[in-house]
DNA sequence: AATTAGATGTTCT
DNA sequence: GAACATCTAATTA
Protein backbone atom coordinates (compact mmCIF):
# COMPACT_ATOMS: atom_id res chain seq x y z
CA UNK A 1 0.00 0.00 0.00
CA UNK A 2 1.20 3.45 -1.16
CA UNK A 3 1.41 5.63 1.90
CA UNK A 4 -1.11 8.83 1.55
CA UNK A 5 -0.51 12.04 1.00
CA UNK A 6 -1.43 12.38 4.96
CA UNK A 7 1.92 11.03 5.09
CA UNK A 8 4.28 13.71 3.97
CA UNK A 9 1.54 16.63 4.46
CA UNK A 10 3.15 17.12 8.30
CA UNK A 11 4.81 19.65 9.73
CA UNK A 12 7.85 17.80 11.52
CA UNK A 13 10.23 16.89 8.99
CA UNK A 14 12.69 15.24 11.21
CA UNK A 15 9.99 13.19 12.55
CA UNK A 16 8.36 11.88 9.00
CA UNK A 17 12.40 11.54 8.09
CA UNK A 18 12.94 8.81 10.68
CA UNK A 19 9.92 6.86 10.04
CA UNK A 20 10.64 6.83 6.71
CA UNK A 21 13.45 4.39 7.26
CA UNK A 22 12.97 0.79 6.83
CA UNK A 23 10.15 1.66 4.09
CA UNK A 24 10.40 0.38 0.68
CA UNK A 25 11.05 2.73 -2.19
CA UNK A 26 9.41 1.58 -5.70
CA UNK A 27 10.48 2.80 -9.06
CA UNK A 28 8.95 1.97 -12.38
CA UNK A 29 10.68 4.99 -13.95
CA UNK A 30 11.84 3.97 -17.74
CA UNK A 31 9.51 0.87 -17.30
CA UNK A 32 11.92 -0.91 -15.03
CA UNK A 33 10.68 -2.10 -11.55
CA UNK A 34 13.36 -1.41 -9.21
CA UNK A 35 12.48 -1.51 -5.01
CA UNK A 36 14.53 -1.34 -2.14
CA UNK A 37 14.22 -0.83 1.74
CA UNK A 38 14.98 3.00 2.86
CA UNK A 39 18.15 2.38 4.95
CA UNK A 40 19.55 5.98 5.27
CA UNK A 41 17.96 9.28 4.99
CA UNK A 42 18.38 13.50 5.88
CA UNK A 43 15.70 15.83 6.37
CA UNK A 44 16.29 19.24 6.13
CA UNK A 45 13.48 21.77 6.72
CA UNK A 46 13.03 24.26 4.50
CA UNK A 47 13.31 28.38 5.43
CA UNK A 48 15.30 28.10 8.62
CA UNK A 49 17.69 25.70 7.78
CA UNK A 50 21.10 26.56 6.88
CA UNK A 51 21.76 23.14 5.43
CA UNK A 52 18.66 23.51 3.01
CA UNK A 53 18.45 24.83 -0.51
CA UNK A 54 15.03 26.66 0.21
CA UNK A 55 16.91 28.33 3.37
CA UNK A 56 15.98 32.18 4.13
CA UNK A 57 13.33 31.46 1.62
CA UNK A 58 15.49 30.78 -1.36
CA UNK A 59 13.33 30.66 -4.70
CA UNK A 60 15.29 29.46 -7.84
CA UNK A 61 13.90 27.08 -11.02
CA UNK A 62 15.57 24.37 -9.23
CA UNK A 63 13.93 24.94 -5.58
CA UNK A 64 10.19 26.21 -6.42
CA UNK A 65 9.00 22.28 -6.13
CA UNK A 66 10.18 22.30 -2.38
CA UNK A 67 7.37 24.97 -2.03
CA UNK A 68 4.65 22.67 -3.62
CA UNK A 69 2.01 20.49 -2.44
CA UNK A 70 4.10 17.76 -0.08
CA UNK A 71 4.52 13.99 -1.36
CA UNK A 72 5.87 15.15 -4.52
CA UNK A 73 10.02 14.56 -5.52
CA UNK A 74 12.23 17.46 -5.39
CA UNK A 75 15.22 16.03 -7.89
CA UNK A 76 18.62 18.17 -7.98
CA UNK A 77 21.70 17.46 -9.84
CA UNK A 78 24.48 17.64 -7.66
CA UNK A 79 28.20 18.17 -8.76
CA UNK A 80 26.55 18.16 -12.56
CA UNK A 81 26.02 14.11 -12.65
CA UNK A 82 23.93 12.93 -9.46
CA UNK A 83 20.78 13.04 -9.38
CA UNK A 84 19.72 13.02 -6.26
CA UNK A 85 16.00 11.90 -4.74
CA UNK A 86 14.15 14.60 -2.25
CA UNK A 87 10.51 13.84 -1.03
CA UNK A 88 8.82 17.32 -0.18
CA UNK A 89 6.38 17.35 3.27
CA UNK A 90 5.14 19.60 4.86
CA UNK A 91 2.38 21.96 3.76
CA UNK A 92 2.77 24.03 0.54
CA UNK A 93 4.93 26.74 0.78
CA UNK A 94 7.02 25.40 3.39
CA UNK A 95 9.81 23.55 1.52
CA UNK A 96 10.65 21.03 3.77
CA UNK A 97 12.52 17.88 1.74
CA UNK A 98 14.46 14.68 2.82
CA UNK A 99 17.12 13.45 0.82
CA UNK A 100 17.11 9.55 0.19
CA UNK A 101 20.80 8.75 0.76
CA UNK A 102 20.62 4.82 0.45
CA UNK A 103 18.75 1.78 0.04
CA UNK A 104 19.13 -2.12 0.19
CA UNK A 105 17.71 -3.48 -3.00
CA UNK A 106 14.94 -6.49 -2.87
CA UNK A 107 13.57 -5.79 -6.79
CA UNK A 108 14.82 -5.94 -9.98
CA UNK A 109 18.33 -6.20 -8.87
CA UNK A 110 19.62 -6.84 -12.62
CA UNK A 111 17.56 -3.60 -13.83
CA UNK A 112 20.31 -2.30 -11.14
CA UNK A 113 23.29 -3.91 -11.99
CA UNK A 114 22.54 -2.88 -15.43
CA UNK A 115 22.37 0.84 -14.57
CA UNK A 116 25.21 1.05 -12.49
CA UNK A 117 27.49 -0.90 -14.72
CA UNK A 118 28.03 -3.60 -11.75
CA UNK A 119 28.38 -7.46 -12.01
CA UNK A 120 27.62 -8.24 -8.09
CA UNK A 121 24.76 -7.32 -5.66
CA UNK A 122 26.85 -5.22 -3.05
CA UNK A 123 26.69 -1.56 -1.01
CA UNK A 124 28.40 -0.27 -4.17
CA UNK A 125 25.24 -0.05 -5.90
CA UNK A 126 22.93 1.66 -3.87
CA UNK A 127 24.73 3.12 -0.65
CA UNK A 128 25.04 7.44 -0.99
CA UNK A 129 22.33 9.58 -3.30
CA UNK A 130 23.98 9.55 -6.62
CA UNK A 131 24.72 5.88 -6.41
CA UNK A 132 20.46 5.21 -5.45
CA UNK A 133 19.41 7.91 -7.91
CA UNK A 134 21.00 6.23 -10.93
CA UNK A 135 19.99 2.86 -9.65
CA UNK A 136 16.50 3.58 -9.98
CA UNK A 137 16.96 5.25 -12.85
CA UNK A 138 15.88 9.08 -12.05
CA UNK A 139 16.65 12.33 -14.03
CA UNK A 140 16.48 15.37 -12.74
CA UNK A 141 14.78 17.01 -15.72
CA UNK A 142 11.99 14.39 -16.10
CA UNK A 143 11.24 13.61 -12.59
CA UNK A 144 11.18 16.49 -10.76
CA UNK A 145 7.78 17.17 -9.13
CA UNK A 146 6.28 13.52 -9.89
CA UNK A 147 3.69 12.47 -7.51
CA UNK A 148 4.32 9.90 -5.08
CA UNK A 149 0.54 9.24 -4.47
CA UNK A 150 0.73 8.34 -8.59
CA UNK A 151 1.71 5.31 -10.35
CA UNK A 152 5.55 5.82 -11.07
CA UNK A 153 7.19 6.14 -8.00
CA UNK A 154 6.22 5.66 -4.33
CA UNK A 155 6.51 4.92 -0.71
CA UNK A 156 5.18 2.01 1.07
CA UNK A 157 5.00 -0.28 4.26
CA UNK A 158 8.23 -1.89 4.57
CA UNK A 159 9.61 -4.76 6.63
CA UNK A 160 9.57 -4.93 10.69
CA UNK A 161 12.06 -3.61 12.68
CA UNK A 162 12.55 -2.47 16.22
CA UNK A 163 12.06 1.68 16.39
CA UNK A 164 15.12 1.64 18.75
CA UNK A 165 17.27 0.80 15.96
CA UNK A 166 17.62 4.12 13.73
CA UNK A 167 20.76 6.41 14.76
CA UNK A 168 20.02 9.72 14.43
CA UNK A 169 23.10 11.79 13.68
CA UNK A 170 24.83 14.88 11.75
CA UNK A 171 24.33 15.06 8.36
CA UNK A 172 26.92 14.55 5.21
CA UNK A 173 28.64 17.23 3.61
CA UNK A 174 26.88 20.86 4.66
CA UNK A 175 29.52 21.89 6.82
CA UNK A 176 29.06 25.60 5.54
CA UNK A 177 25.64 25.43 7.48
CA UNK A 178 27.02 26.76 10.73
CA UNK A 179 24.88 25.91 13.54
CA UNK A 180 22.38 24.03 11.44
CA UNK A 181 25.65 21.56 10.23
CA UNK A 182 25.33 20.06 14.15
CA UNK A 183 21.40 19.35 14.15
CA UNK A 184 21.05 15.50 14.54
CA UNK A 185 18.87 14.89 11.04
CA UNK A 186 20.65 12.12 9.07
CA UNK A 187 18.59 8.53 10.06
CA UNK A 188 19.91 5.55 9.36
CA UNK A 189 19.37 1.53 10.03
CA UNK A 190 22.08 0.80 12.92
CA UNK A 191 23.89 -2.36 11.42
CA UNK A 192 23.34 -2.32 8.20
CA UNK A 193 25.74 -2.76 5.56
CA UNK A 194 23.67 -0.33 3.42
CA UNK A 195 24.64 2.88 4.51
CA UNK A 196 26.80 6.14 2.89
CA UNK A 197 29.43 6.09 5.67
CA UNK A 198 29.68 5.11 9.53
C1' DA B 1 45.08 2.79 3.65
C1' DA B 2 44.68 7.36 2.61
C1' DT B 3 44.61 11.10 -0.42
C1' DT B 4 43.81 13.33 -4.87
C1' DA B 5 41.96 14.42 -9.44
C1' DG B 6 38.62 14.48 -12.61
C1' DA B 7 33.96 14.12 -14.13
C1' DT B 8 30.34 18.34 -14.99
C1' DG B 9 25.30 21.55 -14.53
C1' DT B 10 23.04 24.92 -11.65
C1' DT B 11 23.39 28.68 -8.80
C1' DC B 12 25.80 32.40 -6.61
C1' DT B 13 29.60 36.10 -6.23
C1' DG C 1 35.00 31.90 -11.47
C1' DA C 2 33.78 29.20 -7.36
C1' DA C 3 31.03 26.29 -4.70
C1' DC C 4 28.11 22.55 -4.37
C1' DA C 5 23.36 17.56 0.12
C1' DT C 6 29.01 13.08 -4.86
C1' DC C 7 31.41 9.05 -6.88
C1' DT C 8 35.19 6.71 -9.14
C1' DA C 9 39.72 5.60 -10.61
C1' DA C 10 44.33 6.58 -10.06
C1' DT C 11 48.12 7.81 -7.26
C1' DT C 12 50.89 8.10 -3.14
C1' DA C 13 52.92 6.06 1.01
Amino acid sequence: MKLPRTFYDRNDVAQIAREIVGKRLVSLLNEQEVAGIITEVEAYAGKNDKACHANNGKRTKRTEVMYGAPGHTYVYLCYGMHHMLNIVTNRTDRADAILIRSMKPTKGIDHILRRRNKEYLDPLLTCGPGKLGQAIGLDHRQHNGLDLCGDQLWIEEGDQFDKNDTIATIRVGIDYAEEDALKPWRFYLKDSTWISKK
